[in-house]
DNA sequence: TACTAGATCGGCT
DNA sequence: GCCGATCTAGTAG
């Protein structure tokens, strides 16, 4: 699939402030090449986490064990488990050290639909789910993806999991938000959102 | 529709 | 021990 790989994302993207890689991932494709199946999707909602001045950030106070991964170079994914049960992704940004990262919160199925549908089933008893409850919320997203912590700190350059260019979305079609279901840096407006879309967590 | 509890693991004070 | 960048199912209104 020689589109795919030329519309890959390159480092240089991910090697920017987080924030502004933030706003520039929404409409952004996020591929996972899945026992060589395609699941696709466009990602409609983030939240941006700054390692040296935002409380809520695994990586405020230092590195660990845990959150290593986000004080690598920008392009790498950290994924870790929350209330146990949960996986969430996060796409690494700015330069090694820094522990910068973008949570990834919202996506928009494209390919591989029925595919998701079945990751899904499996911990939900409810089989009657809508398309748009099947990513719309962090964990949502990893669960439909098969995204686990076996993917923390997979690069992103690779082949199995990789972001393809798209079309920028406009600045007055981006909705900027306090970020959900955090207690510390509740002030900061770093949650980002393509206003109107359906897939969105929350508005 | 709105609130609430339960699930369940690992990192950190 | 405690609590978390969540989701679902259940109950009440």
């Amino acid at each position: 699939m020689p589109a795919i790989v030329e519309n890959k994302l390159s480092t240089d993207f991910y090697l920017r402030n987080v924030i502004t890689v933030a706003k520039d991932l929404l409409s952004k494709i996020i591929v996972h090449i899945h026992n060589n199946k395609v699941l696709s999707a466009k990602i409609v909602e983030v939240e941006a986490y700054q390692g040296e001045t935002d409380e809520a950030s695994h990586s405020y106070g230092g590195i660990s064990e845990r959150n290593k991964v986000m004080f690598d170079t920008g392009g790498k994914l950290y994924v870790y488990l929350i209330y146990g049960i949960y996986f969430c992704a996060n796409v690494v940004t700015g330069n090694a050290g820094q522990g910068d990262a973008v949570l990834i919160r919202a996506v928009e199925p494209i390919d591989g639909i029925d595919l998701m549908f079945n990751n899904r089933k499996r911990k939900t008893r409810k089989n009657n789910l809508s398309k748009q409850q099947l990513t719309n919320g962090p964990a949502k997203f990893c669960e439909a993806f098969n995204i686990g912590k076996e993917h923390n700190g997979l690069s992103l350059n690779g082949n199995k999991i990789f972001l393809l260019n798209n079309k920028p979305v406009e600045g007055k079609k981006i909705a900027a938000t306090t970020r959900i279901g955090i207690s510390k840096s509740k002030e900061l407006k770093w949650r980002f959102y393509i206003k109107d879309n359906i897939f969105v967590s929350r508005k």
